[in-house]
DNA sequence: ATGTAAACGAGACGGTACGTCCAGTCTTGAA
DNA sequence: TTCAAGACTGGACGTACCGTCTCGTTTACAT
């Protein structure tokens, strides 16, 4: 019988974790997230606080101390479940009109309420290091190695020159966009990003254009 | 008596409102404004509390609101009177070459403790629109002014390509500066300054090197 | 086989209401129990959590409160299984000689760690009107029978007065105990225990009213 | 003019302590002791929260936090101010009857809300050693010591044995009372009150021994 | 010389949010 | 049916700063 039961378990739970107690409620950690989102959406990282997120969700906050560690923390999940999987890298065959039409699809998100919250999470992370290790490591530095992917591709192609530093140009094509979206000196919006863009690669590109390109 | 000392203002200050009352402690003006950046630099923001900063100035916190509306406008203030005068712009007479030079001195300035106060101020900046206003007109745009005159001049003198948009410009060369000083992905360092630049430079030299150039 | 475990249950329990289900966990309970009072002797009330119990026992906080309604319900069953039981009344024939000895090992027993048992039960009946029960009815009342007993057979051997009342008279010797248990004014001994009781059988005006006294 | 302002200072303030900073609010003082007491008086120490004090006395938790060092300091600073001085003590010139006097009316006060706070001060003192301190140094004392005054008047004037412990008498006298003001067993009224008193006074013993025992 | 007015230090005040501790309840799987 | 485990709601804790306020004191000019 002893062994039946061990056989049990081991068939049953390959990569299961032999649950015990009380299982996590999952509507209340999707309606933390979402609360979580929505307040960092409509005021900012001024009116996030852990009671108004709690408040909102109905839940206590203790709930939301038991997952996560820090406001950081949250506001990350936040936008890793609720806004994050809508960016996505597309895959044409061109870096360069990948990658143009991948910075005006995150210019236009991150000029509109998505780009509250990423500010909201890089001013967090200005205060408070496990934050900004959370956004480097969950977000930041996986979306570089698919840029990354798509300036090497390009590099193999022959359409980039094989001579650029990939972490640099990423800097270049991203940088400016999360400086726009932090700072208010002008709008982000995908025509400025497209415009942009095309001032870098007119020098990144192998064979240049023999008409001057058209900014 | 009277006559000479109101002689004396008038000359001195045509202008003058003719003060009434105790004058302002200059003494006090300068400890805490020398305070707000050492706690700054020292703590970064996490630690810029109106409090520690009294405290560190041997100053009533009153002291302090009585000439700074916020936090964020004397993050700024300490911020311009300290340490913004340290980082100017050169002028050689070829805009590649003071652009580079420029940004090198800036990356190696924010990528010290400068850079915290200025991280500093523009997390404070998400939460109070103020400050961002203060970091814009009292900083941001004045230097993205003379970053766009001394492209304009490369224009005129035919080593810049005419069709660049100068704001965009200033976009790409200092965005990514701003996004290394705020996400410690990769260290902010002249040297990536340089590369950095050059790739964004390759592109915008109106005759460019045939032989492609070395990063 | 169920009808096998039930005929066994039956057998062993010829008087039982035939439990059903799992039985009982007897050790659990002592360990419960055995904590609580080893928690409340050691840190006093204030650290009599339900939770700090339930750890110490190795048990869950469930198989507490299914068994015990309250903080208080659980101290005071701790108190009555583990330490009560110290305490039982002497019989030699002189009521005066009974109640000082009495009053002597209970002032010796509520002075050491078990008063502070008793102490915390005292505080938190303040504020649970069940617990206050708990004690009353489970300990005090039982006692202060025995107390009775003792004092009405001394009255009827013409030891003591004819006229005294006996619910006062337990009052008199047993408050000024449970006063010094509970303010540390000055140390609770059986010396300081007889000498009480001597003032209290002996009376202390120095000339006794030649008439019995009106109560 | 330095020698006019000392003197004058010195001569305004005999004792005042040169006062800085903006001044205690008088007002919010007095409105927290009253709340603090009335709650005591109407939920008993179960609803004795600094939450619910400062909500009742339209003050900040702060306030409370910088006058008070625990919920035990404000119970027993709210207890002194308000109903403390209710309960003063008699001088006719006979022991036997100033006490019974006062304990009659003891008896009647601490057997109404009064005892409710006192109760309530007992039961955190059994927590918090500081608050215990702070009901001994600052009521329990001086009002023993006021008890010793009179019991010590009654032996000097031949009214009381001369051989009593008056320690141990106030013991006698006094923790009945306060035994049936934490444990209902049964009401605390003067009735009972004086009953006890006289069997104290009187004796139990139906003869009294010859020689003047020895405690 | 004296009066007026602003600046200053000190620090109390009403508040907000923090992150923690426990209470007491609930949900699951195993015994 | 009990038990261990542990997640849940909820109330209060005591703390840190906020930005405002009320003082007594200081300083410079104006009379």
């Amino acid at each position: 019988m002893i062994d039946l039961a061990k056989k049990k378990r081991a068939a049953a739970t390959p990569a299961a974790p032999a649950r015990l107690g009380r299982p996590r409620d999952e509507a209340a950690r999707a309606a933390i997230l979402r609360s979580a989102n929505a307040i960092l959406e409509e005021k900012g990282i001024g009116g996030f606080t852990i009671e108004a997120v709690a408040a909102r969700a109905g839940v206590a906050k203790t709930t939301i101390y038991r997952w996560w560690p820090s406001k950081g923390a949250l506001a990350m999940a936040g936008f890793l479940a609720e806004t994050a999987p809508k960016i996505s890298y597309p895959n044409s065959g061109s870096a360069r009109a990948d990658l143009i039409s991948q910075l005006r699809r995150v210019a236009s998100v991150y000029g509109g309420k998505t780009g509250r919250v990423l500010a909201a999470i890089l001013a967090e992370g200005q205060r408070d290091p496990n934050t900004m290790t959370a956004y480097i490591e969950g977000y930041a530095r996986p979306r570089r190695e698919a840029a990354k992917a798509i300036l090497s591709a390009g590099v193999e192609r022959g359409e980039l020159r094989a001579d650029i530093d990939l972490e640099a140009t990423v800097d270049v094509l991203y940088g400016p966009i999360y400086y726009r979206m932090l700072v208010p000196l002008a709008p982000l919006d995908p025509k400025w990003a497209e415009k942009m863009a095309n001032h870098v690669f007119a020098g990144l590109l192998k064979s240049r254009p023999t008409s001057p390109k058209r900014s």
